[in-house]
DNA sequence: GTCATATGGTTTATAAAATAAACCAATTTA
DNA sequence: TAAATTGGTTTATTTTATAAACCATATGAC
């Protein structure tokens, strides 16, 4: 049987990856907010992606607030991909 | 976002229910050939999987060997089938 | 102005999970 | 009959996820 990227094979990690598989980019009170995450859990879990070349993230300023965006990678859209590909061999789909 | 079952999202537990979604049962040894795993990690998964209630194991012997064997009940095809359905919404598919 | 509260996070401690190592009983094989 | 194999279980260890505590800046109430 195939192997789950165990990056990906986490609920939040997956449910980030998920958001950003489909918006250009997201900030962190955006995905806290979809995610339903406490704010620690999500930052642990962005360095994770981010660590991995799974995401990039950017930490700016809008106006004189902080604003942490997120970006998936080129390598974060392969992995995420083939990570479903396995996950449907699990899944009779 | 909808929630995965945690007791489903974990590759090995996984990987047990998804041979037994197309098997009428399925014995440790084979499970533990199919799945790659250990004898102590599958071990303790069966036995999650049973608390729950979405497998039974059966311990019995053929001859004079023990032979211990796996069904997904009914309760476990169907919260397979609603982690199926959660994680779709995760995939995109 | 300054005290309290909110915002946007990070770091660290704790809880829970996965995994492997050690073990056990029975059986086979040499 | 001693050593190895089979079919597991139990327990210890490692990893992971999660929450709690914390920090800096900003904002609003008085």
């Amino acid at each position: 049987m195939k192997e789950l990227n165990p990056l990906l094979h986490s609920q939040l990690r997956l449910a980030v990856m998920s958001i950003l598989m489909n918006v250009e980019e997201a900030d962190f009170v955006y995905l806290k907010e979809k995610t339903e995450s406490t704010a620690g859990n999500l930052s642990v879990q962005l360095d994770k992606l981010s660590s991995a070349g799974y995401i990039v993230v950017d930490k700016g300023f809008v106006g004189k607030k902080t604003r942490t965006v997120c970006r998936v990678t080129e390598q974060g859209r392969d992995a995420f991909e083939e990570y479903v590909e396995a996950l449907k061999s699990y899944l009779n789909i």
